[in-house]
DNA sequence: CGGTTAGTACTAGTTTTTTAGTATGAGACC
DNA sequence: GGTCTCATACTAAAAAACTAGTACTAACCG
């Protein structure tokens, strides 16, 4: 049998990303925003469809919802580094078998890090 | 509609780690180390998944196969290295909006990478 | 108040991804 | 030569992921 994803899912993730970023929305926020992004690549988005994966990730304990005069206000249930975190190491485990290092080094050479970002980022662990 | 992946799915990536790490494979070769794995976690395999899998990745240009004295005998269409490059930058993408530094940061707060291993990683960058 | 708008609940369809069965053939084995 | 083993081709189906329709209700508007 197919196991189920252990982290977000590609749609949830883009929804999560959107209540983080606006601490609470409600259904037609969120579908407000990604119709508008979705025109962009020429896509679309039902209502109902927005509706229906928010009602999943309230399932999945990733939101949280309030009643309100109107429509149902969601708010993240758990907050945005623990589960970004989660899908890194999940990701890590699942590309590099668990080792985090030849990710830093494809980063390193393909996404323009300097030596200078690198420093930094050492200083802030150096700090612990 | 939904749309299909633009990377490697987790089952393909599984089944192309196995091939790049032996150069060569045929199904018979993979469905057996897949096979030893799968029973630590108590799931299971049938030979013909297998044989399914490498064909939709031989279609898909990942794999490239050669008539052999009996099996067919599978090799990488292309490096690791531009795959899996490839799917980090998906990954940064989709999570991370493009950035990479954010990425940068969790690895060094949850992967116990030490202030040593980005020097390291610093001076590849610095010889550039 | 009657119609329109905006919301939810319930249900269900489509596509992708993953899985595997059955038929068939070529070569090994006796 | 007959049978057994191991391979492929073809087919298909289950689960997950994604999508959306329909019915119904509340509230807003004239």
């Amino acid at each position: 049998m197919r196991p189920r994803s252990s982290t977000l899912t590609e749609q949830e993730l883009e929804i999560m990303k959107i209540v983080w970023d606006h601490e609470a929305a409600t259904v037609r926020d969120v579908y407000e925003i990604l119709l508008e992004r979705r025109k962009l690549e020429s896509r679309t988005v039902a209502y109902t469809t927005v509706m229906t994966m928010m009602k999943i990730l309230e399932q999945k304990e990733y939101l949280r919802k309030d009643e309100s005069d109107r429509a149902f206000v969601y708010r993240p249930a758990q907050p945005k580094g623990t589960v970004i975190g989660a899908m890194v190491r999940e990701f890590v485990n699942r590309v590099f078998n668990g080792s985090a290092e030849p990710l830093l080094v494809h980063l390193v050479e393909e996404h323009n890090l300097s030596k200078e970002d690198l420093e930094e980022i050492a200083k802030i662990r150096g700090r612990q």
